[in-house]
DNA sequence: CGGGATCCGGAGGGATACTG
DNA sequence: CAGTATCCCTCCGGATCCCG
């Protein structure tokens, strides 16, 4: 809001030329950059996408999620929780439980999230091909 | 195909119960989790996005990705052409000249990384105001 | 210009133990 | 159960050199 900083959403339209390749902001220390990190995270992303419209306790996400140590979805959830895209619900019972579930801010993130998900899911076969095909040629190169 | 080994677009609609959470595969081997681990991956984000509609080279990517090093940008563009993502097409002249494009392939996925990138744009105050309030309740619990 | 090969430091992330 | 704290090590990725 601040100043014209961001030259958001000037993606495609105008190939002017070769006048300036850049069309949005690509700097390091931009905001955009930073959240972009933040969601290209391979587990922050398998945790919006399991928490679709249920929400899950600590123990259900470890168990779930293959793989995931305790220690980075403990620090993967606390990020999600300070984005404001993950609300932690501690209910004061013993032994102790804790609820996940996406905020109405999380919920629009998971739209394209799950549009991700989706997209990976249409396309393996076509992508396992691909890279068959790669391997393939290279080998013959190295023979 | 094979078999029904993916249980893939199970995504939410029943809630039957409390009998099984589990919605889609998150086994780690499996193969939409290494997809998805490479679409997750910053640079490989970042040169999808930029490849929009256009052809760019080498230098050219690499100036428009601020940070990225020749290496990273190296072994992400031949990640992204061995998923059949991105061509790569070496003109035979002198000095070499190498243009990277986004396939067809390349374009469906490029679809929703557009998206995920406009989301970020759109809730950036959004997430910076979670954090700033994430972070000062954090502070007063400190003091 | 467009990379490949090598070296190397630092952070990311696993395993374990402990606490409320 | 739901984490935090500590240790420790891998490997990601930057810097540098070199070649076609």
């Amino acid at each position: 809001m601040e100043d014209g900083t961001f030259k958001s959403l000037g993606y495609c339209e105008s190939t002017a030329d070769d006048y300036d390749v850049k069309q949005w902001d690509t700097r390091e220390d931009c905001e955009v950059r930073q959240i972009l990190d933040r969601v290209a995270d391979k587990w922050s992303l398998l945790v919006i996408a399991l928490l679709d419209c249920q929400s899950l306790r600590f123990t259900q996400l470890r168990r779930e999620i293959d793989g995931v140590s305790q220690r980075m979805l403990s620090v993967t959830l606390r990020h999600l929780e300070r984005d404001g895209l993950v609300s932690r619900t501690v209910h004061p019972v013993v032994p102790p439980r804790v609820d996940y579930a996406l905020t109405p801010l999380g919920r629009t993130l998971h739209q394209t999230i799950k549009a991700l998900v989706i997209w990976t899911e249409e396309h393996q076969q076509e992508i396992a091909r691909a890279r068959a095909d790669y391997d393939a040629r290279r080998e013959m190169m190295d023979a």
